[in-house]
RNA sequence: UCCGGAGUAGCUCAGUCGGUAGAGCAGGCGGCUGUUAACCGCCGGGUCGGGGGUUCAAGUCCCUUCUCCGGAGCCA
């Protein structure tokens, strides 16, 4: 709702029940306190105590760690190992001594070896580390070729993308996809604790112009020798799905569908784009994050973009907090600062317009001209959000002209209720808009963008039975994962990256 | 896709004026030390991205091609 019309509903009392109260009656929690009471841990077979418990427990303590050798140094009295078990980022030392029985082929374990470690968690003697595992039997159970290609020294990422079977062993990968993992929990926590539903939107659909770029294909035909029509062409009514289909390019539009009717949703799934984009920031393959809102202008919109982010960033910094240490000391000095800024600001607004306007009489000069009607370069987005506004902000009211159909025509006849949130150093970081509810207004953005509103009639349906007015947004996983790491590739924040010529793993 | 840069040992790189390739790390062997990017000695390791050309001679110069990286576009 606009601020003008929130605080006079009907003059009743406008106390907005707090989205954290809503979990404890949510499904959600039911379900993982349901969870809690039905699924005790079972004692595994051979027990073993991770590692980020073990740097927890008040030495001394007996304990069975298990894990992968990072480094092994070692002399004729005494071996170190440091094992790994991706719990969390520390390593922990684990001291050998000519006492043990399998001692001479401890000495010569290369890194990569997986081990089965029993021994007393001690405080260390030495400097490096507080405490450490003085072992009373290590077991190995997989050892590493001597070919093993990670070293205990810093490789490009670059090379570790060669071996993205083995890179997570790494400290940078590691800690990459802790947060990844922890982040994505954050997600669905934050729709969650607000009453949204998450829905499964197709991977695969048969519209062949969702609108937001080339589509990879799917079929079952032989390419080689496709059923052909009597006049040459392939005969899509032979494909499985009897016409031309694709994988997903956005779930909007199935999302939009499900809002008219569960209010407040939300995607989260992986997303194709066919493009040939030979860049940092674009992948074939990602996870995009849509929600859909009834009710929702675009201030709302707004609104709750800039909660998502916030708290986003925020259960980042409070759960990751070693993790993001790591960034901010090896990959990108100030990272938390920028971080712990923009949890703290108030984001700006800003009219496409003036954004123009002040880009324009700003002085600085830049290699692509501004003008209204022109889409805002990478360059002007950044400059507008790290110098003009100096912290993240909304651009909104942008020409229609640059802007997909569906978002709602403004009344001044020249711009849509869209909205790109940009921060600094990465500049967009989501996109969304109040969408057009109107029907007869979205036949004609349809027809106006060359489209046929025939290929559109279920879409088209919602606005055709109870229209309300709605709004969403889109944010691509990895580019918050990014923002959030300080990684400045996006190749490196995905497990397996899709990239053009590139489908390894 | 366009523009720019780079491909040399497993990795990171050096290689002068065109004269048949080096270092550190890793690996193997040995030594030494409560070590921690451990240290010391020895050893092995190369179709210099591929193809073509110029030249007595090409890692080096020219053409072409592939791949990777960065910038731009498309976008998330």
């Amino acid at each position: 709702m606009q601020p003008a019309t929130r605080t006079k509903v009907l003059g009743t009392p406008t106390r907005v029940p707090s989205p954290w109260r809503e979990r404890k009656t949510s499904a959600i929690g039911k379900v993982v306190a349901a969870m809690r009471r039905c699924y005790p841990p079972r004692p595994m077979q051979s027990a073993r105590t991770k590692i980020a418990s073990v740097l927890r427990l008040v030495p001394p303590a007996e304990v069975r760690v298990k894990g992968w050798v990072r480094t092994a140094r070692d002399s004729k009295q005494v071996a170190f190992l440091e094992v790994n078990d991706g719990s969390c980022f520390a390593s922990l030392q684990v001291v050998c001594s000519p006492e043990l029985a399998n001692f001479d082929e401890l000495r010569g374990l290369s890194t990569g070896s997986a081990v089965s470690v029993v021994g007393e968690l001690v405080p260390s003697p030495a400097q490096g580390q507080p405490v450490e595992l003085r072992a009373r039997s290590v077991e190995i159970v997989g050892r590493a070729e001597s070919s093993f290609p990670l070293q205990k020294k810093r490789h490009s990422f670059e090379f570790l993308r060669e071996i993205a079977h083995l890179r997570v062993r790494t400290n940078t990968f590691g800690a990459v996809f802790r947060v990844r993992s922890a982040l994505a929990q954050a997600v669905h926590s934050f729709f969650q604790a607000r009453g949204f539903f998450y829905v499964h939107t197709p991977i695969i659909t048969a519209s062949d112009a969702e609108g937001a770029g080339e589509m990879f294909r799917v079929t079952t035909l032989d390419v080689g020798a496709p059923p052909r029509t009597p006049t040459g062409a392939v005969d899509w009514r032979e494909d499985f799905f009897s016409k031309p289909s694709y994988l997903t390019v956005s779930g909007q539009l199935g999302g939009e569908t499900f809002a008219m009717g569960l209010s407040e949703i939300y995607t989260f799934g992986p997303t194709f784009r066919a493009e040939n984009s030979n860049t940092p920031r674009h992948a074939a393959e990602f996870w995009m994050i849509e929600p859909e809102m009834a009710w929702y202008d675009l201030d709302d919109d707004a609104d709750l973009a800039e909660a998502f982010v916030k708290a986003l960033l925020r259960a980042a910094l409070e759960g990751c907090g070693e993790d993001l240490a790591f960034f901010n000391d090896r990959v990108d000095r100030g990272l938390i600062a920028r971080l712990e800024a923009v949890v703290s600001a108030d984001f700006g607004r800003i009219d496409y317009a003036e954004a123009v306007d002040r880009l324009a009489k700003s002085g600085k000069s830049f290699e692509f001209p501004v003008f209204f009607g022109a889409n805002l370069q990478a360059e002007h987005e950044r400059y507008l959000t790290e110098t003009l506004i100096g912290r993240p902000v909304f651009v909104v009211n942008y020409p229609k002209e640059i802007k997909a159909f569906y978002m709602r025509r403004n009344d001044d006849g020249r711009t849509v209720a869209a909205m790109d949130l940009l921060v600094p150093k990465i500049g967009e970081l989501i996109g969304g808009s109040q969408r057009e509810e109107r029907l007869d207004v979205l036949e004609r953005t349809i027809r106006e963008s060359g489209l046929d509103p025939a290929g559109y009639s279920w879409y088209l349906d919602t606005r055709r039975f109870g229209t309300v007015p709605h709004a969403g947004f889109g944010l691509g996983f990895e580019r918050l994962l990014m923002y959030v790491t300080g990684m400045e590739n996006i190749r490196d924040v995905i497990p397996f990256p899709r990239t053009p010529r590139n489908c390894g793993f």
